[in-house]
DNA sequence: TCTATGTCGATTTTT
DNA sequence: TCGACATAGA
């Protein structure tokens, strides 16, 4: 038997005597939480349901949980399961964890994402379902190759039948933890009607290549608990204690996962918000959370109802819209801080307008607008239902020189450059990666295409070996002559010389405890002696000599300094690993890119992007009908689609702390065609009372007068349905007219009159015909100059207007040092 | 084997 | 409109 009940289970490490001596007094962490807070932490036993609505400090609740649970002697660090969505999530817990106790906690290695415990017990099950204790991850890039090479040997046209698609059907049967052989037959018709078949090749093909996709880590799992009830118990007996963050978000697998492994002890915790739940979409269950007392019967259900973020009229405006959902579990929020500003809410007659209005508040509120305080640009967000909505923002705010930043673009680690750079590293990490090693073997370009890839595809088959070692063979055969057997012989022998730099010699198999009981089974992790050189060293070696660095200092295209760019950043970021092993396993995990915070900068985000994040003044543009609520959302999933679009409204609005503005426009351009829509349904849904209604600038006096359009000259109406019957004139044959003759306009005109000021103190040192560089829009000449703006004609992007302080002349942009 | 042109299609994306 | 991707020519 295990030694639990024994206090000397703790070992000095993890937790100090100073915090054993403390589980005898009073626990000074509790006080300051209110009631609700104080009953979620403080009933530790059997199933508990965290009901936390927005802003009502639900991670200090949960983390306090975790430190009651050490402090009360109930379970040791290392036997509580704590699960989060995010790595950030689990960072955040970490910290605030070890904060809570005067310092850093070694001892909780089970708090973290779902898939990074998953890959930790799947690690070291692996042969159960037929892996290596070393698979590889594959994210969602390498698992669409895969799939297009699966559908390319059976001739499959993918332009009819998308890789793509397969893998949104596959990623579905994971989420639900179905295996191939459990797929049930009303789902036989997907793809064709050859989905299932094709999902057991994918299945098997990843075997082969001892690789998992993301589901797979999840799937693979649970699939082990399911079918060895012995390994199920053991971890059922050593997580004492459960936690999991944003239940709301959970998928079948995840639940199924959950279960199982409560299903001993009962002790598990729950927190979530079901009026937060915006991942249906990536197959998150709302039900989940819905059935929380049904499948844990005992359940104690705790609602955390006091906010500590939003004002009232905010609150109250995001309450009014929620309330339209069927089916919640229901939470009453309120708050004790001071009435503030109500939610402000203005249409505009194109989404360029709405992007120069958004533009001149935010510098309005930096200098402390209406009387309020100045807010800082970092205080302020726009979010966004759909991330093409951010362009017009990014456009204007180029122009004015407003400084911004993207947060969930294009993640570091999805850009093609690292994406290649990191296949380097995995190729010499682990030899038998082919989808590495056909990544990089012609990047950059060596002469091998195709035919010289089938050869080595061939040799590889043959002989039953990875690609790597099929190359090997091609290249002592000479199966390969000119200019591509050369490269490819020179490949060959590069990767063989930067794996033996990367470890030193296999020292000593070191002996994980964690998780296990003294009658189960041990598990080791090979531990290896220095190696000879530096990893970060190496990962420049590797970079240089394989040409992939000089590949592109001699790109010419405007991306090409950003990328090498981006390469420093990568090696750089190495250095916080012991060595590429390491790395890898991390990254392939760890998605999340941190921006660096230098100056003062608004955020743009997706609304998705937004969740868990708060800020002074939040802006909510593009509130139409079709664009938010998504029509896609409400075609596919009707009513459910719906009221996840409305859910979507709710994080958006509670996300604001002082200042919530809820925009639309009444023309917008999609895909290059102008469209004109309705207000958002759910701006009908905003209650009168807090909200008001402001004017757009644009309706009176302005190039487009409110004559003749029924507007009445914008005098305050303050009453909604006023607002609503305005905005259908939207669609009235008056502004229709106003319509055509905007779209008459010249291109590349103003919409509105406006004094060019020429300050002085501005003036740009730039020349006309200078070449300049700019980091979105590339190389350009110089054409015109007002003040300290320039105009540009970029060689990609066309002529432009923009702030001389984000352009650099030419030169400077080319000696990018690397 | 590489580069230029055309066609198609287009949310949200924690890992 | 813009970008990704596929096919056609050099």
């Amino acid at each position: 038997m295990s030694n639990f009940d024994e206090m000397d289970a703790f070992d000095g490490a993890s937790v100090p005597l100073s915090q054993r001596a403390m589980s005898a007094r009073p626990m000074p962490y509790l006080d300051g939480l209110n009631p609700a807070q104080r009953e979620a932490v403080e009933t530790l036993n059997g199933p508990v349901l965290m009901l936390a609505g927005a802003g009502t400090g639900k991670t200090k609740a949960l983390t306090t949980r975790i430190v009651h649970l050490m402090n009360a002697s109930k379970a040791r660090p290392n036997e509580i399961l704590a699960v989060t969505f995010t790595n950030k999530a689990a960072r955040e817990m970490k910290n605030r964890v070890g904060g809570m106790l005067g310092q850093s906690i070694e001892g909780m290695p089970w708090l973290g994402t779902f898939h990074s415990i998953c890959v930790k017990l799947l690690r070291r099950h692996a042969e159960l379902v037929g892996l290596k204790s070393n698979f590889t991850i594959l994210d969602t890039d390498d698992q669409i190759r895969l799939l297009k090479q699966l559908l390319r040997a059976e001739s499959i046209d993918d332009k009819r039948w998308p890789a793509r698609m397969l893998a949104g059907f596959i990623d579905g049967w994971k989420n639900r933890a179905l295996t191939p052989d459990k797929v049930p037959s009303a789902d036989a018709g997907a793809y064709n009607n050859r989905g299932t078949e094709f999902y057991e090749m994918y299945q098997k093909r990843l075997l082969e290549l001892n690789a998992v996709d993301f589901g797979d880590l999840l799937l693979h799992v649970v699939t082990i608990f399911q079918t060895h009830d012995d390994i199920l118990n053991q971890y059922q007996r050593w997580f004492r204690y459960i936690l999991v963050d944003e239940y709301q978000d959970t998928n079948v697998a995840q639940y199924l996962w959950l279960r199982l492994l409560a299903g001993g002890h009962k002790n598990i915790c729950c927190v979530g918000d079901d009026d937060q739940s915006i991942y249906g979409w990536r197959g998150a269950e709302v039900g989940n959370i819905l059935r929380f007392e049904k499948d844990f019967p005992g359940a104690k259900v705790v609602r955390l109802e006091q906010n500590y973020r939003s004002t009232p009229h905010i609150l109250a405006a995001a309450s009014n819209v929620i309330a339209g959902n069927e089916g919640r579990l229901g939470k009453d929020l309120w708050t004790a801080s001071e009435e503030g500003e109500k939610v402000r809410l203005i249409g505009h007659w194109d989404g360029e307008e709405e992007a120069r209005w958004i533009g001149e508040e935010l510098e309005a509120m930096q200098g402390g607008a209406r009387g309020m305080r100045p807010i800082s640009l970092d205080d302020m967000a726009i979010l966004v239902r759909a991330s093409h909505q951010m362009r017009a923002f990014e456009d204007r705010f180029l122009t004015i020189g407003l400084p911004y930043r993207v947060i969930g673009g294009p993640r570091f680690y999805e850009r093609m450059e690292i994406r290649d750079a990191m296949a380097y590293f995995r190729v010499v990490t682990s030899p038998d990666d082919d989808l590495a090693f056909e990544r990089i073997v012609n990047t950059p370009k060596r002469g091998l295409g195709d035919k010289a890839q089938q050869k080595i595809q061939m040799a590889a088959r043959e002989n039953g070996v990875s690609l790597l070692e099929g190359a090997r063979i091609i290249v002592d055969t000479k199966g390969i002559g000119g200019k591509g057997g050369t490269e490819l012989g020179k490949l060959v022998d590069g990767i063989a010389r930067w794996s033996a730099l990367t470890r030193g010699p296999l020292m000593a198999n070191v002996i994980d405890d964690d998780a296990v009981l003294d009658d189960g089974p041990t598990f080791t992790q090979p531990e290896y002696g220095p190696p000879e050189m530096g990893h970060v060293e190496l990962a420049q070696v590797i970079l240089d000599e394989s040409g992939y660095t000089a590949h592109w200092q001699n790109d010419k295209t405007p991306e090409g300094p950003g990328r090498l760019e981006n390469l420093k950043e990568l090696v750089k970021a190495l250095e916080q690993f012991e060595n590429l092993q390491g790395f890898l396993e991390h990254v392939s995990l760890i998605m999340d890119n941190e921006q660096e915070k230098d100056e003062p900068k608004v955020s743009i985000m997706t609304l998705h992007g937004a969740k868990g994040l708060e800020f002074p003044a939040v802006f909510l543009p593009g509130w139409e009908d079709g664009l938010f609520p998504s029509q896609r959302s409400m075609d596919e999933s009707g009513l459910k689609g719906l009221e996840e679009e409305r859910r979507l409204a709710y994080v958006g609005i509670t996300r604001a702390e002082e200042l919530c503005t809820i925009s639309f426009a009444a023309n917008r351009m999609v895909f290059g065609q102008w469209q004109n829509a309705l207000p958002s349904r759910f701006i009908d849904e905003l209650p009168e009372d807090h909200v008001d209604v402001l004017t757009p600038p644009g309706l009176y006096g302005g190039s487009y007068g409110a004559a003749g359009m029924g507007m009445g000259g914008g005098s305050g109406r303050s009453d909604l349905e006023q607002r609503v019957q305005d905005a259908n004139v939207y669609n009235s044959p008056g502004w229709k007219r106003l319509q055509a003759r905007k779209d008459q306009r010249p291109m590349g005109q103003p919409s509105e009159a406006k004094n060019i000021t020429i300050d002085m103190t501005a003036v740009s040192s730039f020349s006309i015909g200078e070449r300049v560089f700019h980091q979105k829009f590339g190389y350009g000449a110089v054409i015109g100059i007002e003040g300290d703006k320039l105009e540009i004609e970029f060689e990609k992007a066309g002529i432009k207007k923009v702030v001389s302080r984000f352009v650099a002349a030419a030169d400077a942009a080319d000696d990018i040092p690397f």
